[in-house]
DNA sequence: CATGAATGAGAGTTCATTCAT
DNA sequence: GATGAATGAACTCTCATTCAT
């Protein structure tokens, strides 16, 4: 596959990302994706094969773009709230944006698939996700920010809420101010009275 | 309707109960239905019009027959702490039992739907729940058995932290211990050293 | 299923028989089917599931209506050889045939499936017409018309002329000439001077 | 075309000619024999416009390696009935071969194809190997060897048989002994007692 | 009420064939 | 000559939904 192909199959991933996160994952049709391409049915099975193919490898572009939360924007002397703060802060942004967002999606296609445990792209990211916060936990505790007595408990538990969050805004709605009570609750716990 | 039609009524909502246990939402057919109760195509149509109207209904029994956690087997002189870990080890059940279980098609259900507010019944057990865990927390602050700032973001939290927890036991996975984890983390932000 | 599918399943069968013959088997779509005998592309399926398994009906029925050459046609008093003679006219008259005729269908057939020796129609019916020609030709030999050493092998013999005479007419072409002066041969080899 | 092209047309040939012997003559797709060569779809093209084009050709490959049989193994004192002999137990041993066949190819290609007369490679073959047979045969009765009434007929007769067990063995299935009791018929028919 | 045959829309998938490079 | 991306036609198969009985 030459230079061209890879751009287009590129283009495709991006133009099928957008449908994804306007239909979720169990709606979209090859259909779906050879229309929204504006190419040809054969066309599509010339990169892809399936739908799952395809939100696969772009759930892949997704996390490569992923932690860039933490390694951008942070100053040389920013303090671990500060970081945890703009990281919380850019979740409930991800979380209360209405489309665009893959969540559904990745929700419905870790459903219907049963993905082997290694595979699955998702629990590398939560592992992951946890790892840092765990890190920037300890860090603070070190320099007296934070106080919290088994950091990778607390870790997950930041992430066990966010999770909550993020399924609560899809199927119920959360308000803009019950994550910010949410998110308090969670820095209260690091002994921050923000 | 006459009696024989809401029994007939009832064996449908119960039968297509257990496919959608099985299968989640968006892989229920309203051929697995018809096949599953073993009735007729047109007769399947006699009483519901499509997956979404069954799965509601399905719902809605569901509902009549939740919150007995808190009124079942609790006994006269049970104390708040009590009811709450009676409470949260159900909840543990629920989420680790791999089948037999109507999250992945609620989930998808919600996703897919794009439910009226008021109607949202999965929002209406979710407030309903928090209100009886902040009634439950303010019992036990009252008796010295708990600690807390603010009951209602409290019983939100546990909520949230509830959801985040089977959401990821169906996408990524849980242990048993990790959920002890979490929970035990709970009871600790309530002052309770478990 | 009903009185009244039967007799459209049956309906299909004909129409579906009449098909193949034009057309061979490997030609043959479902939508060649569903348009010959211009019911819905559904409706087809409701009754067969691809053309293996139209073909394989449509064969049965062919094989319930065969060796009636033996059985009909024969008077009391005939001779082995009048009968013998009368089958390889019969076997003739159907090798010429230019259409109507379900020989490279079958052949088609057999060619693409695997089938399991014990299923495969087309031995049945080979090892069949083998019996019953050896029988007749052992009765001819008791009375006196026939001479032969080996009545099985015979009878094979004349099978495997009649089936290289059939597929030489379907792929070279024979004229009818040749199919007599074969004939002729194979009663010859029998101690006929006819 | 130059040299260069001539030798790739030979190739593809030689490649296609596997691919037929593996998988028939209507299975094959131009994609198989692209992939089979390894080259390009627009390719093959330049060379061959369908499969009916290639196969043609490959048979006309084999035809001229054809009758090998007489021409090559045979001494300058052999009998007539030592070449008969080597001739069928040369076919034997073709009809035996499961793979590495183009029988059922070529009946394939020959059902399909309405082959005008004048041009059908398989009837020039028959045709070329009845009259071979039918001088072999009269050499031996000349020489003692054979008796037989009208050779030409006695030739196509063991064609006949022997397409006959040819296309056997690929529907129904035959095994070596049979096959050595329908030779031993044909040498008995020309009054050999081997 | 209940049945289940029938319809037809729509999704998936594969290839022959073309054509710009 | 050669490539291989691209197209679109053709098939397969499954269901939601209707309707005569």
């Amino acid at each position: 596959m030459g230079e061209k192909s890879l751009q287009k199959k590129q283009y495709i991933l991006e133009t099928a990302r957008k449908v994804f996160m306007e239909k979720g994952f169990k709606n979209v049709t090859m259909k779906d994706i050879v229309e929204a391409c504006d190419i040809s049915r054969g066309g599509l099975y010339l990169y892809f094969g399936s739908t799952e193919e395809i939100f696969l490898e772009v759930l892949k572009m997704e996390a490569g773009e992923a932690d860039d939360v933490f390694s951008d924007n942070i100053t040389e002397d920013a303090t671990a709230s500060d970081i945890l703060m703009l990281f919380l802060k850019e979740q409930k942004r991800e979380l209360l944006r209405k489309k665009n967002n893959l969540t559904v999606a990745t929700y419905e296609y870790f459903f219907s698939t049963d993905v082997p445990k290694k595979d699955n792209i998702l629990k590398k990211q939560f592992d992951s996700a946890v790892k840092i916060i765990e890190k920037l936990i300890e860090a603070g505790v070190e320099n007296g920010e934070f106080e919290c007595e088994d950091c990778r408990v607390t870790a997950r538990n930041i992430m066990f809420v966010l999770e909550g969050l993020k399924i609560t805004a899809r199927t119920i709605g959360v308000s803009s101010d019950t994550v910010d009570e949410e998110l308090m609750y969670i820095l209260q716990g690091l002994g921050i009275d923000d």
